[in-house]
DNA sequence: ATGTTGGCACGTTGCCGACAA
DNA sequence: TTGTCGGCAACGTGCCAACAT
């Protein structure tokens, strides 16, 4: 008897009861992690879209970036009142470019016991004799005895009532009996009755937890119907790429079966006020609409996620999706990427094959990395309906360690990611003159694969090279850091026939051999940006598009045009205008000769200023903090001192402005070396073009 | 197997399936009839409040009317996927003062085919053994045999399968058999599922219907559970009165009952978006909100509406209010009002008496008639649960016509209602200058009854004539036209205790006689209009409460002032300012003296122009439509010309303006009765005090 | 005319060990 | 160790006429 409050203030709040943060772990699957209260993330409204039922149309009234980094605020953990499938309620805060005081994952807000031990659980898919409604549940010895109450086997036969309650506290009793021959646990009375009344079938799942508190907890998660026995997890891949229509592709297969599912269901209705006509499941678009809107406006909003419905995570961890954007991600790129396993027990990985970088919705979302990667699987019976997958969601496959991560640089040293302009704002916020790129400094090679471009298309000298990709695999390039990207795992006995067999190295000048050897030893940039600082740059042409080191890209403020492909300047971080030109400019050209589609992308997030100027805008400056390789675009003029400028570097490198002082180097016009401060400002601001911060006080690797 | 179309546009409003509306009624019961398309009605935010789960803030962002004139743009018949509930979504777009074109009724634009004939129906209230699932359905004999398809009464024993079509086209079967000795008529076969199924218990009522497809249609009617054995139709009655915490009071027992029932019904969830968290069953008080802003703003709005929810309808035929409240309600009346049965077969009539005449809810609908009547009633035990009532659903009891029905007036110049000022304004939309009441002219009595007061407080001499009701009723006086609201049914055997039992009438002046004879035959109001025009008003005194007649009221203006206690000016039609004025200050004061519990209530719903003056404002001018005692003032002063005078006319009182010309007499300051046209429009306006338009040409009852 | 009851037959549910993978 | 099967007993379902109202 459910009691009401006299004055029946919103009885309807009653149901928004959370639950227990373990069980809906445990019920939303090994896959599924929560991003923790007062981290960064970022929030993709078209991949909540994927989530919702029917269109979205977010108008044309204003436009949403792609992506907004917010806060979480807080994270409710629920379960549909019918179905029993949870969900989280996540509230999110849009982070203004001036709120520096969170870090990327959370642990400053969260008081460090964040990290809870898993308790003990345990899933098993139901089989045919499980759901059957003759029958019992056969459980499994491991969890008889580690989750269930310890049972008294002197009986004869050992039989208890297992007490369980479910995602709403409802409490389940079961006969568990240890009989049979051999002995074996089954669950008999009480059994049906919950297959029936959560309309279980074989192949849902049921989750035992034993809870901090000792008790018993049951959850189900029911099979994503309609895939034919592949891996279950991250099941809806495949929005038809460019298609405006149904942007739902294949995976509108998987809505229906389930939709079908609900509809069918006696559950899953609603006497709902409108008549039952609210949609079933899921979202509802006008629910993304205004949690887009509301982002966009930076106005805190909250967003619901099923982590068991067809679809990725649309609220990604900020750095996840920072560090898979550092990457420059090629086709031909060998990967392996995670999903659940069809009985969600486990967790295995898939390879495969990146076939082609493009954004996924070029109409609605042209600079969005939603969906970049359209991939080939290694095993692709199994993974039919993955076509395209996020960057962040796939793991680069190489024994060498990814460039970006810098592994030589001190810890210390490492790059703290700019703090200040977060949003890759495309349209929403007011752009600010200078502008980070929000992903932080990418600090991999950019490189461009293409299986199809006929080689020497490009003006530039080249020679075939003929290093195939287990050449380069074998290759003692390996051992150095060469991008991690392209050779295959040494268990992959099948290669994918999209693999590209040979890759040519293209010398764009007589001094290839340092230059070979500068690309060895790029990652210890120390050396790198000392060495190649205004060397001419080796061309790599891989199946006749140029590679570029990352010396080749953040140095080309220097003047050095690297490759007549990149027309637009090619720094691949900081330097927002130029990456946006690159695809404005260059990448359409290449549309326009079919080569797109296989190409390597920049992320053309900032289309806000185009430029087609090839060089730095006048009064703009690359600034390098310190050993690193990377470089942010600072435009001087708009500064009105130094006090200005040290204030805007320790905003964009999280450096305090004290430290600054003594730590600025730049160099002028002519190439020499000066301390900020032996010029006036105005002098400064003309004639600087490259700017360092240099911590260690020792070192004088500032190109001096 | 739903399929759904490739864009996946809207796939929701699949399930916004339109029902048969022969079959909806079936459902509804007999109480419930819906306004047809193109009627006016009123639509009572309030009421709609009380169809809604939980509180409902109106907030305090702008006033919403108590009741906004509406036009019925569209009615759907719908059904509850889950529970079969039918309900309607009304499509109303609220009338600005101009839209004169659309009748009460609505038959103008329902291209007149709109009086369906009822189809052959029948529902029976299940017995135990109907619901028991053992058992199953007994037909009675006139079911099977006028709704059931012909039986085969050769075969032995006869039987055949009965196919039905519910609510949402989905088909049922039963076995219909006719066996056992004596022979009767089951349902067997099929039976169970459907009860199961149905979650039907004994108490709820199938319908069968044959629609005029030939068609047999099922549907079910859920009994009202928590009710005590009373008649079950319009439950929710009780608002505690001024009571703004809960404004549900005992009535929320009732939701509180059908929510249980929805609670541990596997049925009536929803998988819904939100988790589940919408209300479930009857209305979110958000929508209520929306749709009373909307309606306020004047924006075409949707309500759903329950027929079958302890709720009373609160879109309400407009002719219906209006004629409500041309009543004047006092307390004491004898009234009776339909019920419908318990087991929803049939409708019957209670009896009962005003107790009270109040204000539901003073705070948020100050002006509001919604359950304005407080009552009592003969078989209280029955109708615990209804203490308030709106006016319009009760009906006066009485051998005599109702005052307002005019029975002596030939049908052919029965008072068209004005179609000009319809709206109950108050605060939303601009005030006409002239502002007629929109529920049209009343004809009623103004009429004070106490059972508390202290004979003779008020300073008006006053002579006890013991007339008691009984006396009332036996007297002659019924006969003639008084007030149908005093005397007991010949059948009321037991009295309320609250019934009076006395009634005074006090002379006002010498002339009583003419005035008991001016009473006698106000009805007839060519005479009565006539005869005292100018003559001194007698009174009567019930309980120590003034009685007015119409002609002391409608004639006000003459100059008369009836009662002390009536302040303002009583004219209970038209004269706006007045009526409000009524309760803002004599009602108040009688407040004050802690009777108004017992008073009668003029209507305060044009509180925007407080008058505290007596009369007529200058330029204002009382209008006459022939022969009808009912009167409107109108504002000469805003009119320009005798065009715009005959023009104004023809839209008040519904009459061409070509038959107006040589109809519109008036009556100026000095007492002379003169013809519009024949004194310049100038001196018309400022001389002219009562205007009548007399259709008869015959006729010379306009007071020359 | 129709509601209620008890009888009874049949179908289903659900517990069990045997068997097999 | 655990999934599946056939056996079988208990129970519920549902049809029926008799009886009651």
């Amino acid at each position: 008897m459910i009691t009401f409050t006299d004055s029946m203030k919103e009885p309807v709040k009653e149901t928004e009861k959370c639950l227990d943060s373990q069980l809906w772990h445990a019920c939303a699957g090994g896959m599924v992690q929560m991003p923790p209260v007062n981290s960064k993330v970022f929030y993709f409204p078209q991949g909540q879209s994927e989530h919702a039922h029917g269109n979205v149309d977010f108008g044309n009234s204003q436009r949403i970036p792609a992506l907004i980094l917010c806060r979480v605020a807080a994270v409710k953990y629920m379960a549909d009142p019918e179905t029993d499938e949870v969900y989280a309620k996540i509230r999110l805060v849009p982070l203004r470019n001036n709120e520096p005081e969170y870090d990327d994952d959370g642990v400053l807000g969260s008081n460090g016991s964040e990290v809870p031990e898993k308790p003990a659980s345990f899933a098993k898919t139901l089989t045919q004799s499980d759901a059957n409604n003759g029958g019992g549940f056969s459980v499994p010895r491991y969890c008889a005895e580690t989750i269930f109450p310890r049972l008294d086997y002197s009986a004869d036969p050992p039989v208890q009532t297992v007490i369980a309650k479910d995602v709403h506290g409802e409490v389940w009793k079961f006969r568990h009996i240890y009989r049979g021959t051999p002995r074996r646990h089954l669950l008999t009375t009480g059994w049906s009755t919950f297959v029936n009344q959560k309309k279980l079938i074989a192949g849902d799942s049921i989750v035992f937890l034993r809870a901090e508190n000792g008790e018993l907890c049951v959850g189900i998660r029911r099979a994503k119907r309609g895939v034919g026995g592949g891996p279950e997890s991250p099941s809806g891949w495949n929005p038809a790429a460019g298609n405006c229509v149904s942007p739902y592709g294949g995976f509108s297969v998987f809505l229906r079966e389930d939709e079908n599912k609900l509809m069918r269901n006696p559950n899953g209705g609603n006497s709902n006020s409108g008549g039952g006509l609210r949609a079933r499941g899921r979202v509802r678009p006008e629910s993304v609409t205004e949690a887009a809107t509301l982002a966009a406006n930076g106005q805190p909003f909250e967003v619901v996620y099923y982590p068991r419905a067809s679809t990725p995570e649309f609220v990604v961890k900020a750095s996840a999706v920072r560090a898979a954007m550092r990457i420059q991600w090629c086709s031909g790129m060998r990967f392996k990427m995670a999903f659940e396993t069809e009985d969600s027990s486990r967790i295995s990985w898939f390879m495969g094959t990146i076939s082609s970088v493009q954004v996924a919705d070029p109409i609605h979302w042209p600079n969005s990395p939603w969906r970049l990667l359209q991939v080939t699987w290694d095993e692709p019976d199994l993974l039919q309906n993955v076509k395209r997958v996020s960057p962040w969601l796939v793991e680069l496959v190489s024994n060498m360690p990814a460039i970006h991560l810098s592994p030589f640089s001190p810890p210390r040293k490492k790059l703290r990611l700019p703090q200040h302009p977060d949003f890759p704002l495309d349209g929403q916020f007011p752009i600010p003159p200078f502008s980070g790129n929000p992903l932080g400094p990418s600090s991999g090679p950019m490189c461009c694969l293409s299986d199809s471009t006929p080689a020497g298309i490009q003006g530039a000298r080249h020679a075939q090279f003929g290093i195939s990709l287990s050449d380069l695999h074998l290759n003692k390039l390996q051992s150095g850091l060469f991008p991690a990207s392209f050779q295959r795992l040494d268990n992959n006995t099948t290669p994918p026939s999209r693999i590209p067999n040979s890759l040519s190295l293209v010398k764009g000048n007589p001094n290839s051999t340092e230059n070979i050897s500068c690309l060895l030893t790029m990652g210890s940039s120390t050396q790198s940006s000392k060495k190649s600082d205004s060397a001419k740059s080796p061309q790599f042409l891989l199946f006749g598009q140029p590679i570029l080191t990352e010396q080749q890209i953040s140095l080309s403020c220097s003047g050095d045009m690297v490759s007549p492909v990149l027309t637009g300047n090619s720094s691949s971080d900081g330097n927002l205008d130029k990456t946006a030109n690159f695809s404005d400019g260059s990448a359409s050209a290449l549309n326009q000769q079919g080569l797109a589609d296989n190409s390597c992308q920049g992320f053309p997030w900032y289309k806000d200023r185009p430029t087609t100027d090839l060089s730095l805008e006048t009064g703009h400056c690359k600034v390098f903090m310190e050993s690193e390789d990377v470089g942010r675009t600072l435009d001087l003029s708009v500064l009105g001192s130094y006090e200005e400028l040290y204030r805007r570097l320790a905003n964009m490198f999280g450096i305090e402005r004290s430290e600054m002082l003594s730590h600025v180097f730049y160099r002028d016009a002519s190439g020499a070396v000066k301390h900020t401060g032996d010029e006036p400002f105005s002098e400064f601001m003309k004639t600087a073009r490259r700017l360092t911060i240099l911590m260690d006080s020792g070192s004088d690797n500032l190109g001096r």
